[in-house]
DNA sequence: CACCAGGCCGTGC
DNA sequence: GCACGGCATGGT
């Protein structure tokens, strides 16, 4: 089955991209509005490129998992390529912290409307989302105001400790995980999410809702170790095949 | 009205 | 170490 762009962009791995009519596929990063119908579309932008791993070979790492066992082969079958985004971590961070115990299409309005109260205008209507810097003058009543809930401290917490975030990219999983637990609201889940998504440790294995579904109902007594080397792959294809199905 | 969402924190044992 | 309630907000 060929490259499913919308479920990579839209699945619940980044809060950045939005569907527009026709096809088109559109996100501010680096510094611009992107905007892709295609695959192909991101392979000729050298910023695209890395964000979306194409050293990476997705369509191999797919087939391994899929001779896995029976339920992987579903999986990977119902749902066409999946590939893992590489993001710029502190709007990643800010973007999981968000994700706790809330829904994809709450989490991107709260990414929107911090893009539109901290970022900075690159078009018209179109907003980045703001740098750790240009979020030093949060304050949690204001993120409050914007709907973050209990999640308002939190990030404050993320912004006054936004530096560690350059010292993961030296560290293994269990030692980065250990690292950004140091911030408030990140947890083992939110933590593996950051890793994933954002410094392609490919070993990290989120656990959400939906996950301990499927880990209750057809891994029982297994663990991340099962998935290795493809654990955060197969997680995103459990992932989107549990929530493509419903309950 | 209830229950849920890409969970985590604080408390109690 | 594990179990449990609480938590802001908006959708169904």
């Amino acid at each position: 089955m060929k490259e499913n762009l919308r479920e990579t962009l839209l699945g619940g791995q980044s809060f950045s991209w939005k569907e527009e009519d026709g096809g088109v596929f559109s996100a501010v990063l680096n510094e611009k509005v992107y905007r892709i119908e295609t695959l192909e579309d991101a392979k000729r932008d050298p910023y695209l490129y890395d964000y979306f791993d194409f050293a990476y070979d997705y369509e191999k790492a797919k087939e391994e998992i899929a001779k896995k066992d029976g339920i992987l082969k579903e999986a990977t079958e119902s749902v066409g390529t999946i590939r893992l985004l590489k993001q710029e971590p502190f709007l990643t961070t800010i973007s999981f912290i968000l994700s706790q115990n809330n829904n994809i299409k709450r989490i991107k309005g709260l990414y929107d409307r911090i893009s539109k109260e901290y970022g900075h205008m690159v078009e018209p209507g179109y907003y980045s989302f703001p740098t750790a810097d240009e979020m030093k003058r949060v304050s949690v009543e204001r993120l409050r105001e914007l709907g973050c809930g209990f999640r308002a401290p939190f990030i404050y917490d993320a912004v006054m400790k936004a530096d560690i975030l350059k010292d993961v990219y030296d560290l293994d999983f269990d030692e980065a995980e250990k690292l950004l637990m140091t911030i408030k609201g990140i947890g083992p889940k939110v933590a593996s999410c950051i890793l994933i998504f954002s410094y392609q440790k490919r070993d990290g294995f989120p656990i959400d809702v939906w996950m301990k579904r499927v880990m209750n109902e057809y891994y029982p007594g297994k663990d991340k170790t099962y998935f290795a080397p493809y654990e955060a792959l197969s997680q995103q294809y459990l992932f989107s095949w549990i929530r493509s199905k419903g309950n």
